[in-house]
DNA sequence: CGAATACTTGATGAGACTCAAGCGCCGTGG
DNA sequence: CCACGGCGCTTGAGTCTCATCAAGTATTCG
């Protein structure tokens, strides 16, 4: 059984800036696409797509650029869960409501789709099910490998392996552009904007990388940098 | 759809010693329980369920006693991923092999439940296809909130995350007893076996907890104690 | 009772954080 | 064209937390 959802105009109040893309079944992407329809939607570098506590409507999809989703500590620090880049689907949650963040790093466009009635869905639609339950499963393994490298790890190790995982998502031949902060990186990897700036310089020095600009990495020597990894 | 497999009795290679329950259809818990035959098994204190690496052949659910998932670091240092407690289930992998080890922290008893044929099947079954799915995003929550506590958070404010965690689970009036060791807590909270000591030590002078023995902790003064969180 | 194991406590040092400048890149405006 | 800020990043100096190394105490078990 295949299903389509057919989007309410309700989403009108986003931003009437936001495009829309009303028709039936949107394309499938290299997993197993979804045939729902969805809400295309822009936002500025900086944005808040939604905040910790809103009621989770939706989940989204990113088209192009890059979004991080994070919690805000009582202390005014960030802890970032993790970048989504294009093709990541983002903000599906268990509950009623988000428990995290998400806000654009850079400008962006990703696609909303509606979850109302999706869990009584899923488990109706073997396609969509099974692509559910594996992103569930793929998010998982991806925040306990997190949560070892937050856990344990040195800075340098922290950094390490960021850039290894930056390196394979963007599918770069030794080029890596960031597309986020120092600041996001820090608090992504819990180390301070200080620390992640001077590792990065200390394995610029030992030949490991090069910085031809702030937001350019190459990796120098990807040897020494897989052997700092966990 | 409601679906029942029968558990061929193909385990026996796992050790002699572990005790057989071959019965049928085992009980529902509180949650929706799966209409799944499993096989009883015992475990001593310090033994390994199942192996990072391993086939995960099947999942498992304690019936008492605690187990830990945990991963081997190349330097020896381990990190525990999580405690699982009476009712919880554990084990249960996307791919083909777990991507934890699995070990028994007191003596324990479990229902290992084989996994063949589960995937294709949960969607075929709209309570069991639910619960594995609302098993799998309450894991990844847990997973989250983990990471935030590893990645920021001081000694003395993992230490009381961890307190609270387990009265929780524990549904205990103030009286906590820690089934694990010190370097059980430690790994999991990724600090060092004096630390975690000498946080104890330092919460119980600050008169937020009693210490009665090593291993029974009293919350005294659970606001403190939250006040401590992030 | 003795030995092993688990936990606590102390002294010291390394690594990361904090506070504070300093640099470099850009866009703006004179 | 250059001066001027603003912002993001880098670098430096000092401090603090936690890891490490090393005893010392308590508890369990044979």
């Amino acid at each position: 059984m295949s299903v389509s959802i057919a989007v309410a105009a309700k989403h009108a109040n986003i931003a009437p800036s936001t495009v829309w893309s009303s028709g039936p079944a949107l394309e499938a992407d290299a997993r197993p696409g979804f045939e729902l329809s969805g809400v295309v939607m822009h936002f500025a570098a900086e944005r808040q797509i939604y905040a910790e506590g809103d009621d989770a409507r939706s989940f989204y999809k990113v088209v192009s650029g890059v979004v991080r989703t994070c919690r805000f500590l009582s202390d005014g620090r960030r802890q970032i869960d993790g970048f989504h880049m294009e093709g990541d689907v983002f903000g599906f949650e268990a509950g009623a409501d988000h428990r995290l963040s998400a806000e654009a790093v850079s400008e962006c466009t990703v696609i909303a789709y509606r979850r109302r009635g999706l869990e009584s869905m899923v488990f109706h639609d073997d396609r969509l099910g099974n692509w559910f339950f594996s992103h569930a499963m793929t998010s998982l393994a991806a925040a306990r490998e997190h949560s070892l490298l937050l856990g344990r790890g040195s800075a340098a190790q922290k950094i390490a392996a960021f850039l290894q995982e930056i390196a394979q998502r963007e599918g770069s031949d030794n080029t890596i552009e960031l597309p986020m902060s120092r600041q996001d990186i820090a608090d992504y990897l819990g180390l301070t904007i200080e620390t992640v700036s001077r590792t990065l310089s200390q394995l610029e020095r030992d030949g490991t990388i090069a910085l031809p600009t702030a937001r350019r990495v190459l990796l120098k020597d990807r040897r020494a940098l897989r052997s700092l990894t966990v």
